[in-house]
RNA sequence: GCGCCCGUAGCUCAGCUGGAUAGAGCGUCGGACUUCGAAUCCGCAGGUCGCAGGUUCGAAUCCUGCCGGGCGUACCA
């Protein structure tokens, strides 16, 4: 389709000079790029519009009149027809050419169908998830990973060469709080003497700290001095340190499994913030920094109208920017890129342009190349999440909840016996309705995520896309056709092999074909803008539009076979671009449900 | 105070590099299952695009100011 377009472009650029010719004006300032391409507002009034407004000065004449003459000089040729609309001309392409070629180029490309060559040859780091080792992952997380992995898979379908990366925030202050308060109150115990989730166990302890400094101020101080024998690396502390970490990130990394989010590369703050010192410390004799009376290391950002910025305390531990000084830098040796984007919320990007600076400073020159997608804070129909007050949302109740509901009505349709395995089935559903929710917002959004609406399986959702492609695969699985595009070998049994795309003729048909030939067109424009949402708006307007085909025209039960044939060869490439796309905004596609 | 971000229908969100009457979903109300899955489909109602200027043939979109909200401005992360 893409073809198509550039051929009429390069119609009009003709018969526009032309014009010019016939008029005496010289063919100045007459460019294709003055061509703007846009669709239409309604389907019936064709496939392309052209404004030609830009054209009113140059030939001294109303857009409308000038649309007049384009359409008269350009008539109707093989490569479809045009006519004048107000100041607009309306260009519809010939059809079946296109149809031909767009679902032909959607079996042969099967699961690669949809991918671009935008970013080929770019190596890019993506940072995502970095969790703490003091808590289990909570609703901000969820859109922090799902965010990450589905740009990471965006991304990669541009063509990129991505490597994704975690860190896990496993020491600090915050991480001393935990384990002191489990050295006190702990008694022993274990998550599989107390029987519960391995983070959970440990967050409680944290939970606990906060409780206890509330009739004890001194446990600050207590966990500011277990975190200077932390670095100097106190046995016993060490010792309790590993233990509990190992609890969290366990209990972290079920979750990740759980939801289908994975690593190339994991990092460890515990390994990485020393270096991040000693590049402080390089800077501070290089004068790029400078140490106050009580020992602490400044940078002085005044020349990018930021404030003055602790990189060292003055009792010499680390800070979060100290580490990720030495993280960024670590990184870049270990896999050289082009472009490293941290995942990280919106309240840290004081935090990122610091760092970026900093970096820049120390001779790093790639500090150019890094990038914060700041995305917006996640909160309640009620109100905000807030750790303090109890009012966070824990990412596995969460999922569990959404799970026990899908199984619900599994149950409740009676189809336990299709679907097979119920918890199977329910908990991808669970996840469709998870991701599909968390990325339907424009990353930068603050959004509010409301648990009855994100369970609902009906509109805009990801139950929805997983429905209709269930539906689509159904259908084929009956007729034997299979819904996989790399076919199991028996496909279509009754085509004999081809197709007459000329029997697409309904207008739904030709809209579900354009819709597919923009789906590439999606994947650049998500990759480009950072934003998985532009893929789940993609998503839900092509289910739509098949439901409502579907609805309206007999498919499989088509009386005529060569009809039905070229229906069936539609929906399959429908059901290809669902499933690819899909894969991309990390929706589980089901055959069944 | 200063800096950054956001402000579209009752609610949750789309709206591509400015372009034809601003679109979905939910919710309300009303329709459609002897027919390929009704977790579906169709229809009605609902908006001075926060406000005021400016640029432009044309502004929800770009610029300026203001108002409202959020976040940041920690030897927390």
């Amino acid at each position: 389709m893409t073809t198509m377009r550039e051929r009429w472009k390069t119609e009009i650029v003709h018969s526009l000079h032309a014009m010019a010719r016939d008029k005496g004006l010289s063919e100045v300032d007459l460019s294709a790029d003055m061509l703007a391409f846009e669709t239409p507002p309604r389907p019936d009034l064709g496939d392309l519009a052209v404004p030609l407004f830009p054209f009113a000065k140059l030939f001294r004449a109303a857009p409308a009149a000038i649309a007049v003459e384009v359409a008269a000089r350009l008539g109707d040729r093989e490569i479809g027809t045009c006519e004048a609309a107000g100041p607009y001309l309306n260009i519809r392409f010939a059809r079946s050419a296109v149809v031909q070629q767009v679902l032909e180029a959607v079996m042969h490309e099967g699961d690669g169908f949809g991918r671009t060559d935008e970013l080929s040859a770019q190596r890019i780091m993506i940072e995502f998830s970095c969790p703490n080792t003091n808590k289990p992952l909570h609703l901000g997380h969820l859109r922090n990973d799902i965010l990450g992995e589905s740009l990471s898979r965006i991304l990669a379908a541009n063509g990129a060469e991505v490597r994704k990366v975690n860190l896990i925030n496993d020491r600090g202050v915050h991480i001393c709080k935990s384990m002191l308060a489990y050295q006190r109150f702990g008694n022993g115990a274990t998550p599989e003497s107390e029987g519960i989730k391995s983070d959970h166990f440990v967050g409680a302890y944290y939970v606990r700290f906060n409780q206890w400094v509330k009739d004890d101020p001194s446990a600050e101080n207590q966990a500011r001095e277990m975190l200077q024998k932390w670095e100097a690396g106190d046995t016993e502390v060490m010792a309790l340190w590993q233990q509990m970490n190992r609890w969290a990130i366990d209990g972290i990394s079920e979750t990740y499994r759980r939801t289908g989010i994975s690593f190339d590369e994991i990092y460890y703050e515990s390994k990485t913030y020393l270096s991040g010192r000693d590049e402080v410390l390089r800077g501070l004799q290089e004068g790029v920094f400078y140490r106050e009376d009580d020992g602490s290391v400044w940078v002085d950002l005044e020349e990018i109208n930021l404030d003055k910025k602790v990189l060292l305390r003055g009792d010499g531990t680390s800070l979060y920017l100290t580490q990720d000084i030495g993280t960024a830098i670590a990184r870049h040796g270990d896999w050289p890129f082009d472009r490293l984007i941290y995942v990280v919320a919106s309240e840290q990007r004081y935090h990122f342009a610091v760092l970026f600076h900093v970096l820049q400073k120390l001779g790093m020159e790639w500090g150019k190349d890094l990038f914060h997608l700041a995305y917006g804070m996640v909160n309640l129909p009620d109100g905000k999440m807030k750790s303090r007050e109890g009012t966070v949302v824990d990412a596995d109740e969460l999922i569990a909840g959404l799970e026990r509901m899908a199984a619900e009505e599994i149950r409740a349709k009676g189809r336990e016996e299709e679907v097979g395995d119920v918890n199977q089935t329910a908990g991808d559903v669970a996840l469709g309705a998870l991701h599909y929710y968390l990325l339907q917002v424009n990353p930068i959004k603050d959004m509010v995520f409301d648990p009855r609406e994100s369970i609902s399986f009906n509109g805009n959702t990801g139950p929805y896309l997983q429905y209709t492609g269930a539906r689509i695969s159904t259908m084929l699985r009956k007729l034997g056709q299979g819904s996989s595009g790399s076919g199991s070998g028996s496909d279509r049994p009754e085509s004999g092999g081809t197709v007459d795309y000329a029997l697409l003729r309904e207008d739904l048909e030709w809209e579900l074909v354009k819709q597919i030939a923009t789906f590439s067109d999606a994947v650049r424009t998500a990759g480009r803008q950072y934003s998985p949402s532009v893929l789940t708006g993609y998503l839900y307007e092509l289910a739509k539009t098949f439901s409502r085909y579907y609805h309206d025209h007999p498919i499989a039960v088509e009386k005529d076979a060569a009809v039905r044939s070229a229906r069936v060869a539609l929906s399959r490439a429908v059901v290809q671009v669902l499933r690819n796309g899909c894969e991309l905004i990390a929706v589980p596609f089901l055959h069944v449900m």
